[in-house]
DNA sequence: CATGTCATTTGACCGAGATCAAAGCCCGGC
DNA sequence: GCCGGGCTTTGATCTCGGTCAAATGACATG
């Protein structure tokens, strides 16, 4: 019942050996046999990041491709008036960098303390030629991510406001529900790894209509806040039911 | 300088031999060798729909996954209430189906006369097993679908109305030259895939507000309607602007 | 404890785009 | 040529979320 910090999973551990790591169940080197992780731990190097520090920038080369081993990483764009759109938030676990490219077309930021394990990304790609497994795992993360991206397509264009912040809440609330392997119950206190102004460029709103709508639904006894970043689920039914998604979606995922 | 039907290229060919299709170049079995394409060849099956007719509907198992020949297909997601947002345009070459999994999350729908060459999902698979070029060449489209779709997050949360139907006809016009192989001239004429009603879906707008914005642009000399489906770029430069991306792009992509 | 900084909340107002409604237009069938 | 149905356009009005502005709160520092 106390706040779930979900993207610190694994913190401390993965300085060391592949064998012992927190992600190593579910980064891209999830299906690689022991050989294959020996290469890979021969070219792994760890690098970490500071709150609000930039790890790549959109249309500049990039050496390096690689895993989150704790951390939130934002990837955004920005237009030249400065509007920006948050296109991603990358979690333990998740793959960072674009193979194939020389560069990302997107900004790549830590959001959090994060730390990474690298790989050059030409030893990377080369190592994916190699080993089957590997690129077998990269191609399944990456179609999970188009599948997701899409997903945030619909919350972009037909989403209410209301419904955004219910829905990004609903995800949060599943992953560190899933973490924790606990049904998902009322009173599951959720920590926004998030800003108000970080959260609304993720939703495509103002930070003014994200304030308004935590207070709303704080008004309407659906979730309380123990601190501005700290969230309690008092009513996951309702606030399913404010996500627009009609299902509750238990089956898959 | 007479409407183009980019969509309707390779139309009659691709009954037969992998060798001669229109397609080849760029859909997945760009990669493969002669062997390889053998192979392909003795699985793959052809597949004609009519406008409007659903190819595979969200969460519903399709034991298919194919290319598109010719036509144009979207994938939608609908809401429980009818609100609906399209998430993807596949053009012919692209990949349509979800590999790895039973069922994709969203619907796919024939906008026009489509061709599909169509592989046992379950064929497939195993084909991307034993094939490092198949593989990767599905890994590289599927990583060029994500920053496609993520762009495309970056339209729906912060463009205005405007600016949203600028892109997609910078995109049409630019997709039909590059066919085409002309440089992006003014007077260049796009014939437009969609009703008002399918891109009102795609960009996250109502029917009304996209013929608003038709006339608009018309009203300004930017473009000029010769149908409601037949669109003449009159001023690429102003269209460009009006799009909100700052680069004309032609460097890149 | 006073002060400054930064994130968040709340209020007042406004406007882009949605909604509701009514023409207009295109085309195919009779 | 006339009729009917489906797109598309245009108009009138409303509303949600954006903008501008100020107050409140949370902390760290001197």
């Amino acid at each position: 019942m106390t706040a779930n910090p979900i993207f610190r999973i694994a913190e401390g551990a993965a300085t060391g050996r592949c064998a012992t790591c927190g992600i190593r169940e579910k980064a891209v080197c999830a299906y690689c046999s022991p050989p294959e992780l020996l290469r890979l731990e021969g070219i792994k190097s760890y690098k970490d990041y500071e709150p609000g520090e930039e790890i790549a920038a959109a249309g500049e080369e990039s050496a390096f491709v690689g895993s989150i081993v704790h951390g939130v990483v934002s990837l955004s764009k920005t237009m030249v008036d400065g509007r920006r759109q948050m296109v991603g938030l990358l979690f333990p676990s998740d793959f960072i960098g674009r193979p194939f490219r020389p560069s990302a077309p997107f900004d790549a930021v830590a959001v959090t303390n994060v730390r990474v394990c690298r790989f050059r990304r030409n030893r990377f790609e080369a190592l994916c030629a190699d080993s089957n497994n590997l690129e077998r795992r990269f191609l399944e993360m990456t179609l999970d991510e188009l599948d997701a991206s899409r997903e945030w397509m619909l919350l972009l264009g037909r989403k209410s406001a209301r419904e955004k912040l219910a829905s990004f809440l609903v995800i949060l609330a599943r992953r560190a529900a899933g973490i924790r392997e606990e049904p998902l119950d009322n009173g599951v206190t959720v920590e926004l790894p998030l800003t108000r102004e970080q959260m609304s460029e993720y939703l495509g709103l103002t930070i003014e209509t994200v304030s308004r709508q935590f207070s709303k639904l704080k008004r309407e006894g659906v979730i309380a806040l123990n601190s501005a970043r700290e969230v309690a689920i008092l009513d996951f039914a309702r606030l399913l039911d404010a996500s627009g998604d009609e299902s509750d979606g238990d089956a898959l995922y």
